[in-house]
DNA sequence: CTGAAAGCGCTTACAG
DNA sequence: CTGAAAGCGCTTACAG
């Protein structure tokens, strides 16, 4: 053994941390080639039974993993899957972020997140890694519309899905909830109990899926010859749904029922009626909210509201990625948001 | 141009989708080496003003995004974080999720999350993920102890740190909220105040920090000559809260007073205990929670709990990693989790 | 400060 | 079915 051996053996330095073992080695271990080391940990390579065990092995032996950035640069497919979402922490988010890992999870892809919030400058930083990591996909679930960043995946190759979203970008995927309908189910309801001076609650942030719910829910009032008070203001949270019922209920005419684009600001708005004007819900206003998030089914809330089909938008969206369809129409749908009938509306009259 | 220039040019494939630009391809149009390239994307490298001038303006023309996964090839260095977490979807955790996420964002590194749900099949393929992607760091937020996840990281010479856990396992830094603290000043409270007929709530899971607040509160009490009901069942969720309110009161000698381990919990005890059960909080019976929830601070609840100190952990941990700290001893933590004082415990007597 | 060269750990035609 | 070889897109000593 003298220094001119054929083998290369890595020189152990001692001072770094335990390396991860290599193809090399597993295929040295084996006694087979570093080919052959691939096609073991590639589904559907032709590699005979014996070679493969033979490799397997070896591979558990050393503790062996395919390195996924190298197989990436070669295969051209990270298997990576970046979500961009605001407000993580938020209760119908957190949900469909939730439901969308998992699956993802389920379906070997690994999920990268992009916290997209408030401050803009995060969106250039979120942009640049969906670039920089080379994801397969991004994902939209929130946020302000991103013209630039939805632009430079599309330029890349990237398959984009847009989650509630309203600018049909050629080359993407659009998800939405049927908005249009609920808001008009909600002022039907409103209507057919008897509630005659009615509110819309909603943030003053343009999100186009507050923006829809909003304008149908105006329409179908002015169809019925209803005129709505509006009331826009901060985010879609609690606390501005709590300051809208109070200056709602403090107002020279008071509504008697008010649709909240978000369950969020309806429990506000339902904290300010109930505790802090002492007026019943439903008997003296009626409420209608929207994402059935858990806490409109407390026993504090028991809130009317309109489910969120996550579980179906994941799933959609999933197949979608999994399945490497490509982004043409016919991949767009638009989901339904059933009523979920709880106790804040009174019955018809 | 004969076929054989020296310059060999990507042949164009018309239907694979536009490729990135490479290093090379900004070298050839800048006019200078591959390494100069890469060293102008290399913060605090040797390069000139005029030659990173040169780069930059190629590479803005080409659209060119460095290729992480090539870069973590060679540096050994990926610069992503795996955040392992159970229950995305719960108040406390999409909170802790939300900071964390922003801030390794911030802190320039990119974070993948695994979902490690009930289903025990799912750990595995989250360790293998970490492995496969070669993270940096893995930070574990929830879920029951893998042991053999966090040994296979460490093994790989990942940073590991475990939030709210028990086994200090070797190499890993252990950060924790003083549970033992707030559970003895719950008990605290509710002796000063007179109640006497003391309940704990928890579920049945065997997650270190709930274990620990049930011990320390029945021990507390105990030293005062006061024996405490156990009700124990489910996750750590309102509707096990609300049956567990539901059994407690319709018992022999129903408590007046209750600590729930978790905010969650509280809620479902606090609406059995007002809306099932008509009994007034605090002055029937007391209520302490745990997490400081946004829901704890609606006016539904008003709930006197303690609080997650979710920016210090946070910001502690993302500091560990992006230090790239050692993991020895000194810095594990014990963070405060500080009273929280609102209407659901009546004052001393 | 700069470039040529070696190498990171893989995959995939290509030729047996 | 199998191996040798080229190549993915970068970084980093090394020698000017």
């Amino acid at each position: 053994m003298q220094g001119d051996t054929t083998l290369k053996h890595k020189t152990e330095r001692p001072d770094r941390p335990p390396a991860f073992a290599s193809a090399e080695e597993v295929a040295r271990l084996a006694g087979v080639s570093r080919s052959a080391v691939s096609r073991a940990f590639t589904p559907g390579a032709s590699i005979s039974k014996d070679t493969r065990a033979k490799v397997e092995a070896a591979a558990e032996e050393l503790g062996y993993h395919v390195n996924h950035l190298a197989r990436g640069l070669m295969r051209r497919k990270t298997g990576i899957v970046c979500l961009v979402v605001a407000d993580i922490d938020t209760p119908y988010l957190s949900r469909l972020l939730e439901h969308l890992s998992r699956l993802f999870q389920e379906a070997g892809k690994a999920v990268m997140i992009l916290n997209a919030g408030r401050a803009s400058g995060n969106v250039d930083a979120a942009l640049r890694q969906t670039l920089n990591y080379r994801a397969d996909a991004t994902i939209v679930l929130s946020g302000t519309p991103y013209r630039s960043i939805a632009q430079s995946c599309l330029d890349s190759g990237q398959q984009l899905v847009l989650l509630n979203r309203d600018d049909h970008l050629p080359g993407t995927v659009n998800l939405a909830v049927d908005n249009a309908k609920a808001a008009r189910t909600a002022a039907t309801l409103f209507l057919q109990a008897g509630y005659r001076r009615l509110a819309l609650v909603s943030s003053d942030l343009r999100t186009p899926s507050l923006l829809a719910r909003r304008e149908h829910f105006l329409k179908a009032c002015g169809e019925n010859g209803l005129g709505v008070r509006i009331w826009e203001g901060g985010a879609t949270a609690y606390e501005s749904g709590l300051r809208a019922g109070m200056e709602l209920m403090t107002s020279d005419d008071p509504p008697d029922a008010v649709f909240a684009v978000t369950d969020l600001l309806a429990c506000g708005v339902m904290d300010a009626v109930r505790r802090r004007f002492h007026r019943r819900i439903p008997e003296d206003v009626g409420l209608i909210g929207f994402d059935d998030i858990e806490q409109a089914g407390w026993a504090s809330y028991d809130l009317t509201t309109f489910s969120q089909p996550v579980t179906q938008i994941a799933s959609w969206t999933v197949r979608l990625v999994a399945d490497g369809s490509d982004m043409g129409q016919g991949a767009d749908h638009v989901f339904e948001a059933p009523l979920v009938w709880r106790s804040s509306v009174r019955a018809s009259a």
